[in-house]
DNA sequence: CTGAAAGCGCTAACAA
DNA sequence: TTGTTAGCGCTTTCAG
């Protein structure tokens, strides 16, 4: 019951040799003859030995941790994002780190620079958390290697990969139209018009700006009514924001973007609530490709974003950067891509 | 842009005052008059000193991090599990470090006592994870704090907290049968009779025994065909399983009652495919009480388990046992509450 | 209340 | 190929 763990000293002495073999043997590092480290790894398995990190942290200041920074947990987004982001720096070598902001700043700021994960613990961060410019998010992490996913800033100061905003949002619509929507609704945070545009991009005003786009290339309306305005992009937004529009008198919509796909499946769910058929009345598609919208009923047509190449392209920029320490790269931004999942939401018959 | 952080030393000469004032003042420890510590905590501040977790883990022994090991992320119960129990690490003053094996043995056990997290750098571990007996689990982290999810064991070696499995399983039933169900279907695992509920208790088997139990005390039937079995429990699976069923012949259950929220998820989107009605041709229950359920059409009924429940007595066992270090505590087992939540899936009308 | 000394366990650099 | 030395940054102990 001792939990006071075997060190390398003590497989040495076991094995007759110095710590320093030992050290070398068991990370297969140069210098220690194969009969010898095998002979080492033996006695170390067998007094059940386990390198302490903290030590060897301190010595190398390195940890082999990268953080991965959300904003929540149990949203389908997200568990679809940290189950991908995970993964992908397991696959190379790493151990990620996760943490959960429940979009407050002051979580984030503090997870990022205080206590646990300052300066050396971990050796890079992957994030994807609202109210985080990269401005900030450079004075805090200090050059330490980075990516940000889906930040849309204009002139990124930190490495960002993002999502297909615009044209995703575009294509979406194209596709309602092509299903013969003419009273296309959108489902998203407000109404904007061409020039609120131009200031501190987000992901949802680009889909907003994709989709406006789209909707007057195609000569269909776009004005105040078009937006079914959301406080949010959960289920119960998109519930409690269709709810009110109903209430107000008959939708008047045929197709309805839903800037993601968790207001889309809120919106179905609500239009239900009221007798209002998907797709028979009503088209919706979604925008994310979360697994859960394989099983709704109906199952939800979405712009699924392509979540492998996101994390190819996280994890090859991060490992790029940590192999220029000390002299950093200039910031890149790379789009994913993206592919329209047909499925019942959408159907015409 | 340099990356080589502050150390207490920088702030001790940039205060005047040696090393080891610092380091009480930033702890508040005593020993400091209030005078000194304001003034190297502004001066800490101020050049951006962050403690070095690594050197004081190594000194100390301890980290504050708190392991929480799940099969997976982005599965409704777990992304639920994990948002619960890391908020409840956190508000306990610890840090969480999540993991996920992805239902491997292996992975579970490289990831509980290899590398990064063997013995010094976590303080405790929470566990939710197939392939983990008690044994196994004692085994890998010899007496360190530890909490089993769930872990079903009739001689617990580590303390475990566990859901209402027969409990639930035999309300879900009753319920149904309330409602009218005469021909009450289970999807699970697969058949089982009573002695093969002795050996190696899961909680899949405790539910699967609880509705049978229900079933036999209601006088209502409870054979080889009245469980539809699924090779895992996610709706995958469950989709799978009822459509096998149904091309062999119409349905022989005007009642369902799912041992997981995914099986009947994906059960009710497996009859919209057949054209079966949940609820006016089969009532549908599951259980766990994902968030999800909320918003499917129809709405799920459900076994709703108390995850805030499940997240206090978690915590409260594994903080004795942190504060017991040395003299280890009788290993525990608690059953947390349910909720039938009452949803459109069993609505008679 | 403050500080000097020692060492946690490991590994980079060098010496043998 | 192997071992020795030194020190990462912090905190415990004990002396001032």
């Amino acid at each position: 019951m001792k939990r006071s763990a075997a060190t390398l000293k003590d497989v040495a002495s076991a094995a007759g040799v110095s710590a320093m073999t030992v050290s070398k043997a068991l990370r297969n590092a140069p210098g220690v003859s194969d009969k010898t480290r095998e002979r080492v790894l033996a006695i170390a398995q067998n007094i059940g030995y386990e390198t302490n990190v903290s030590a060897s942290v301190l010595k190398t200041g390195r940890s082999g941790i990268i953080q991965i920074i959300v904003n929540e947990y149990d949203i389908p987004f997200y568990a679809k994002l940290i189950d991908v982001m995970s993964s992908a720096v397991v696959a190379n070598g790493f151990t990620p780190f996760l943490q959960q902001t429940k979009y407050s700043k002051s979580t984030l700021q503090s997870t990022l620079s205080s206590s646990l994960f300052s300066g050396v613990l971990s050796d890079g961060v992957i994030a994807h958390a609202s109210g985080l410019s990269g401005d900030l998010f450079e004075k805090i992490i200090h050059g330490k290697p980075a990516v940000l996913i889906d930040s849309c800033e204009e002139q990124p100061v930190v490495s960002s990969v993002v999502f297909p905003n615009e044209e995703g949002a575009r294509a979406a619509v194209q596709y309602l139209a092509e299903r013969g929507c003419r009273n296309i609704g959108l489902i998203g945070p407000s109404y904007l018009e061409k020039q609120d545009f131009l200031h501190s991009p987000s992901p949802m005003k680009l889909r907003m700006r994709g989709a406006r786009a789209a909707l007057l290339d195609l000569g269909l309306p776009y004005d105040e009514s078009t937006v079914v305005a959301v406080e949010g992009m959960s289920e119960e937004h998109a519930i409690d924001s269709v709810h009110e529009l109903v209430r107000n008198g008959r939708i008047p919509f045929d197709g309805l973007f839903c800037l993601n796909d968790s207001t889309a499946i809120g919106a179905i769910r609500a239009l239900a609530d009221h007798g209002i058929r998907v797709p028979e009345d009503v088209k919706v598609i979604g925008f994310d490709g979360v697994r859960e919208g394989r099983f709704h009923v109906p199952s939800l047509t979405t712009i699924n974003v392509d979540m492998d190449q996101l994390a190819r392209l996280v994890m090859l920029s991060l490992k790029q950067q940590i192999d220029h320490e000390g002299d950093p790269l200039p910031a890149t931004k790379t789009t994913i891509g993206f592919t329209l999942i047909e499925r019942e939401s959408t159907q015409t018959r």
